[in-house]
RNA sequence: GGGGCAAUAACUCAGUUGGUAGAGUAACGGCCUUUUAAGCCGUGAGUCGGGAGUUCGAAUCUCCCUUGCCCUACCA
């Protein structure tokens, strides 16, 4: 049947109950109880009368009576009502009900013969009528493009998907009130930019009319965060959305959630620490325990996680010498493992580490120091000879999860870094920084030392739900528009 | 951007070597007052993603397009 002549059945009903004087779209109707209430605390519940509603999930008619099973946030009871008690007339306006109606009950709370919690009705109204049918119970619904761009069936239908979304609140929650409990303040700082700054990413752009001017939607909050720290607060953070103008995968979303923070008079190590706390703070309040599985792995998060240097992982997973190969052997070597040879030095490097080394990365660990090139506002390390920066990344489960390093502090270094990158933008590097003179200024007034962490919380959250693409921890994800 | 796979009823899916489209669920009608993927009897339901081609004949073969998924590239 088609989908206007199943919704056309259903008008027809909403008409037939306006008839009959049944508001078919009520203001309000007070619930007593939850359904998790009633299915949990049942013995209270026994023989007592209660107010609930939900939504109808199915029907099983038996004549002169009918049982239903109705749903709501997070529970499932059924609903069972006869002729005897509701009356002639009531019954015919039940007959009107269908699959995917809210209904309000009230009735008494018992046990059929068959040990079901069920509410035999005394009363039940319609309280929003559904026009168009609900997919099919029992497979739920499958289609991942409709999952998606009607991401509400999916999730009357599909209660792993409530799931999910339900972690995702609890591990924010549960990281506003980490950092909150360790004094970090929640501040708020333009999304949208004049210049984007703060990550080396192609930006999203926009038109303000009034003052004509271009703006940004922002790639990343840090360069504004540390103005703040300038401005003399300690710890501050911002958990918020960024916007990157990339293409989708089933790790990248062009808008994705990400949590900076900001510590004065901390360096990368004393993060690294405040991190593995963080974390496994936030796994044992989401999952419990220690342990997560993810895509069939089990992953435990120690007290101390491993860490190994970006040099070492570069010798132990692609055979190479960061330090000492010379960038011909380097380049040689990259088209040997079928690595683009033809890029920039530092994008191949970045390519070989992505393609060989992250992989590994299943258990918690930190990859440390990495080189001046690819990172152009870390700290540079003390005795590295300008080659190497306070610089970590967290990965687990072979996702990159965030960024962190000792900030660079010298206006003078900064300067010369985002000159060098300015360089590269000539070069036709879109993603090189540009060069921010707002920010400079700020860092001559000075700003402490300083350490910062980005932590991605769509992917922590991939991690947390066993998920496999981005797109099943963000409610609405970007998709193109229907044709 | 490149490659692979997919799209059939509202939902979940079958559909053989090319021969005029099928099931279950949902819907509608009937029977049924403790069922629970209720049951039984009956009815209706389709631009086979869109377009072109090959053919006597296309859901099926070819090409183009659209959308999605996976891989890859780009991207911390």
């Amino acid at each position: 049947m088609k989908r206007d002549e199943l919704s056309k059945v259903r008008e027809e009903k909403l008409n037939k109950l306006e008839e009959k004087g049944v508001e078919p779209f009520s203001n309000k109707f007070s619930i007593s109880c939850s359904l998790s209430q009633v299915n949990q605390q049942f013995k209270e519940f026994e023989g007592k009368p209660v107010k609930v509603a939900g939504r109808i999930m199915s029907v099983r008619e038996h004549g002169k009576s009918t049982f239903m099973d109705i749903q709501d946030k997070d529970s499932k009871v059924q609903v069972y009502y006869k002729l005897d008690t509701v009356g002639q007339e009531t019954y015919e306006i039940l007959q009107l009900l269908d699959i995917g109606d809210h209904i309000g009950v009230s009735g008494e709370v018992f046990k059929t013969r068959t040990g079901e919690i069920t509410i035999v009705a005394k009363e039940l109204l319609p309280l929003t009528k559904c026009l168009n049918p609900l997919p099919q119970k029992w497979y739920g619904l499958q289609d991942v493009e409709t999952r998606y761009r009607q991401r509400y069936l999916d999730l009357v239908m599909n209660g792993e998907v409530k799931d999910i979304f339900l972690t995702r609140s609890k591990i924010i929650t549960g990281m506003r009130s980490f950092l909150n409990k360790h004094s970090f303040i929640e501040v708020e700082t333009p999304m949208m930019q004049p210049l984007p700054g703060g990550a080396l990413a192609k930006p999203f752009i926009t038109h303000h009319n009034a003052l004509d001017i271009d703006l940004y939607l922002r790639i990343a909050p840090e360069l504004y965060l540390k103005k703040l720290i300038v401005g003399g607060y300690e710890k501050i953070y911002e958990l918020n959305r960024n916007f990157r103008n990339e293409g989708t995968s089933t790790r990248h979303n062009p808008e994705f959630t990400m949590l900076e923070l900001y510590w004065a008079y901390a360096d990368y190590e004393d993060l690294m620490e405040f991190t593995e706390q963080m974390f496994n703070e936030l796994v044992k309040e989401t999952k419990g325990s220690n342990e997560v599985i993810y895509q069939s792995q089990k992953i435990s998060f120690p007290e101390k996680w491993e860490r190994i240097t970006y040099a070492e992982a570069f010798k132990k997973y692609c055979g190479i010498d960061v330090e000492k190969d010379s960038e011909e052997q380097i380049r040689k070597e990259a088209k040997k493992k079928g690595v683009d040879a033809d890029d920039s030095f530092w994008h191949i490097l970045d390519s070989l580490f992505k393609k060989f080394a992250i992989p590994n990365f299943i258990q918690p660990i930190f990859v440390t120091d990495f080189p001046i090139e690819l990172s152009p506002l870390a700290k540079e390390k003390k005795g590295s000879e300008g080659k190497i920066v306070e610089r970590f990344q967290p990965f687990i489960g072979a996702l990159e999860l965030g960024n962190a390093y000792t900030e660079l502090n010298d206006p003078r270094e900064q300067e010369k870094r985002f000159k060098k990158q300015t360089q590269m933008r000539d070069k036709g590097d879109e993603e090189a920084h540009p060069l921010d003179k707002d920010f400079i200024t700020a860092l001559e007034y000075g700003m402490p030392p300083t350490a910062g962490l980005g932590i991605g919380i769509d992917r922590l959250t991939m991690l947390l739900t066993d998920s496999k693409s981005i797109r099943d921890v963000i409610l609405f994800p970007l998709l193109r528009p229907e044709a």
